[in-house]
RNA sequence: GGAGGGGUACCCGAGUGGCCAAAGGGGGCAGACUGUAAAUCUGCUGGCGACGCCUUCGGAGGUUCGAAUCCUCCCCCCUCCA
């Protein structure tokens, strides 16, 4: 265990939004080291959805902080509150998941967190283990230790109290129960994105009712999505996922502002502050190209999720595609024999997946995004000469045409 | 249970008989500029072999030459009272 009070400070501060309360946390990592128990470190994910990107990997990225500082981080699997869904105002009810693909998701959570985390000193929950558990007048209890007034603090709830729109009373059972997981997990501390904030709360509050004491909460930024103003999400596409290809997603980190890519360093790099402050100062002076520092984050964190090989590759075709120009070598190709060698480019495009209708290709085709061999093509009827021939779309769609 | 407000395109939101494929904003897409940057500027943003036709304003009927707009029934959300 990290015997340097500050130097852990420092490492746990790093990126974080809000400590409560640190003054409290110094005292409990001083009475850890002294008593030579590590914390306990709970961070819970919600395992309805399976494929995690970039900002997911924020949290996951602090408790890989306090693991090298040697304590003990809990991840949590809520499978049981899964079921119920953190309200967000934004999803209807969903539907209900089975053990089967609760499971499912859950070694597929494992299996890549495990990129970040030592499996070692990992520790695994399901929240359905103690949830299972409880009687209805034990949940009743629960519910009985936190009033409507202080639900309504929330600011999701309120917001949409007052916006007119929906909450289910279900709704708020779940910070409940996700504060009685700390209960449970007898967490000293517990990690969350700032939206958690209530619900981390809530945990404090409970532990003190159940008299534990009662665990700090560090919440963490919500990661801006490649748009650089919304958080990363599925639902609004501007994610990365960890699954991606590593060509995808090599293009994807180097499409980022330069603002939000210092960001990124700052939440998901395992580079030291002091080094990224000072590549950081260097882009402002000129010294270093904002570019090849971009590469380096692209690069760092695509070997992370597929392995320095992949990275490699990664970059050179990104190198070779964008900053020379040159064509994917991977691009779709589609064959045409003699009597369909005229083609009717609106119907075209859309069979061919390069625009999702006639119409929106038309449009394409009259905006200058179509081109043949590099000449823009100006008419919706194409002729094609027998050979191959290289169909872009826009800056990303390329399209072989061999013609016979 | 009673009274009232509301449901419009991807989202927000204007529109209360024809000038409505539906203002405005956001988002998205494309072009210019670049570092595939970001920012900025410009254009586009229901479908269709297309100066026309088809489908769309919660759902189903109806009135009308003509309905997002009027009427009837139904579904959903919110507020107040109980």
């Amino acid at each position: 265990m990290e015997k340097d009070i500050e130097k852990s400070m420092a490492l746990i501060l790093r990126g974080a939004v809000e400590i409560i309360e640190e003054g409290e946390l110094r005292a409990r990592l001083k009475k850890a080291i002294e008593t030579d128990k590590p914390l306990r470190v709970k961070a819970g994910f919600d395992p309805t959805a399976p494929d995690l990107h970039l900002g997911h990997t924020v949290l996951i990225q602090k408790m890989k902080h306090f693991q090298e500082l040697g304590h003990k981080v809990i991840f949590l699997i809520g499978d049981f509150t899964g079921l119920i869904g953190d309200p967000t105002g934004k999803s209807d009810t969903r539907p209900p998941l089975t053990p089967e693909q609760v499971q499912k998701n859950a070694s597929t959570y494992k299996e890549q967190i495990f990129k970040i985390l030592d499996p070692e000193k990992t520790e695994i929950a399901f929240n359905s283990h103690w949830m299972n558990q409880m009687h209805s007048m034990d949940m009743i209890r629960l519910c009985a230790k936190h009033t409507v007034a202080r639900m309504l603090e929330r600011d999701d709830f309120k917001k949409r109290f007052h916006a007119q729109r929906p909450i289910a009373i279900h709704e708020f059972i779940y910070p409940l129960i996700q504060g009685y997981d700390s209960v449970a997990l007898q967490a000293d501390v517990e990690l969350g994105g700032t939206d958690q904030k209530f619900n981390l709360l809530v945990g404090r509050q409970l532990q003190k009712e159940y008299g534990q004491a009662s665990q700090m909460v560090i919440t963490m930024p919500l990661l801006e999505g490649l748009d650089g103003v919304n958080k990363m999400s599925k639902s609004l596409g501007n994610y990365i996922g960890i699954t991606e290809a590593p060509k995808d997603m090599f293009g994807k980190l180097m499409s980022i502002s330069d603002d939000l890519m210092f960001r990124y360093y700052e939440l998901l790099s395992a580079r030291s502050m002091p080094e990224i402050t000072a590549m950081k100062t260097a882009c402002q002076a000129g010294a270093l190209h904002p570019k090849n520092v971009k590469m380096e984050l692209a690069f760092e964190l695509v070997a992370r999720f597929h392995g320095q090989e992949q990275a490699r590759a990664a970059r050179e075709h990104f190198d070779a595609q964008f900053s020379k120009g040159e064509l994917p070598v991977d691009m779709p190709e589609i064959r045409v024999t003699d009597d369909a060698r005229t083609l009717f480019l609106p119907r075209f495009l859309k069979d061919m997946h390069l625009a999702a209708s006639a119409s929106e290709a038309r449009r394409l085709i009259q905006q200058g995004a179509v081109s043949l061999n590099g000449e823009k093509v100006a008419q919706e009827e194409l002729r094609v000469q027998a050979g191959e021939h290289i169909l872009r779309v826009g800056k990303l769609k390329y399209l072989k045409i061999v013609a016979s």
